[in-house]
DNA sequence: AATACATGTAATAAATTTATTACACATGAT
DNA sequence: ATCATGTGTAATAAATTTATTACATGTATT
C-alpha cells in the first residue's frame, strides 16, 4: 500500500472512512509500536472486544491493518493485528482523479 | 493548509471525516476546476441545496473549502465556494503524533 | 403580479455508524 | 470443577450522519 499503487475511488473512500474515527486513530497509534493480539489491544485502547472487532474490520477492509492467527506457547489461539505501512499524499488532484471511479452504493457490502 | 502547519488531532480527524463521504469527494472534484456558487454546484453535484449546505459546512470546518459572498451583475446575492489548497502526507507516524492531541468528545460543537 | 433565479434554515425522516449486552467455545492453571 | 485467559458473534440499543420537505427572504424579468 504505497503511492505507486494508486487507489481507485472506492478504495480511497474506504481509507478515509477508516480514518474518520478517533478510536481508530488511537488503535493505529498503538499498533504503530508493535503488533498486538485482540484482547491485549482491547485493554490498551480501553474498549470492549466486540467494539474493537468492529473497528478492526473497518481498518482491515481499508488495508490499514492485517491479522494473523498464532498459537501461544500454552496452546491458546492468539489473533495478532499489525499495521500495514502506508504513505499517501492527499491533494485535490488525487481526489479529483479518484472521484471518477467512485461507485455510489448503499452500504451493505461492507 | 500545507504540511508545514502540522494539524492537531482534532483537526486531522475533521479532515478525514470531511473526506469520508462520496458526495463530498465529488464536490471537491467539481470545485477543483473553478469556484462555483451554491445553486450552480447543487445542479452539477446533483443534490438539493439543503443537503449540499450540510456537506459544504463539513468541508468548510475541515478547512477544505472557503466561501465568499458577491453580488452578481444583476444584483443577486451569490455565494461562491472554492477549494483551499492542501497537501498532506498520511503515514502511521503522522497519525500517531496526531492521536496524542485528540479530544474524545460527544458530537455537538460541530 | 406572476415567474425565474438566488440565498438560508428549521423540522423531520431515513440510514448508517457506534456501542453494549449476552452469549458461545477452547486451553491451562488452581 | 472452577477460574482466568483467549477467540468469536448475534442481537439490540444509542448516537450520529445523511437526506428530504417545507418554508422564509430578496432581486430582476416578463
Amino acid at each position: 500500500m504505497d503511492k505507486k499503487h494508486h487507489l481507485n475511488g472506492d478504495q480511497l473512500l474506504a481509507f478515509f472512512e477508516a480514518l474518520a474515527n478517533p478510536h481508530r486513530l488511537k488503535i493505529i497509534s498503538i499498533l504503530d509500536q508493535e503488533r498486538k493480539y485482540v484482547s491485549q489491544l482491547a485493554r490498551e485502547a480501553e474498549m470492549s472486544r466486540p467494539l474493537l472487532y468492529m473497528h478492526l474490520q473497518k481498518l482491515e477492509k481499508a488495508g490499514i491493518v492485517t491479522n494473523e492467527m498464532e498459537l501461544s506457547h500454552d496452546g491458546k489461539a492468539m489473533k495478532y493485528y499489525e499495521l500495514a505501512s502506508f504513505d499517501f499524499r492527499i491533494t485535490p488532484e488525487l481526489i479529483k482523479e479518484a472521484a471518477k471511479t467512485i461507485t455510489f452504493k448503499k452500504k451493505e457490502g461492507k
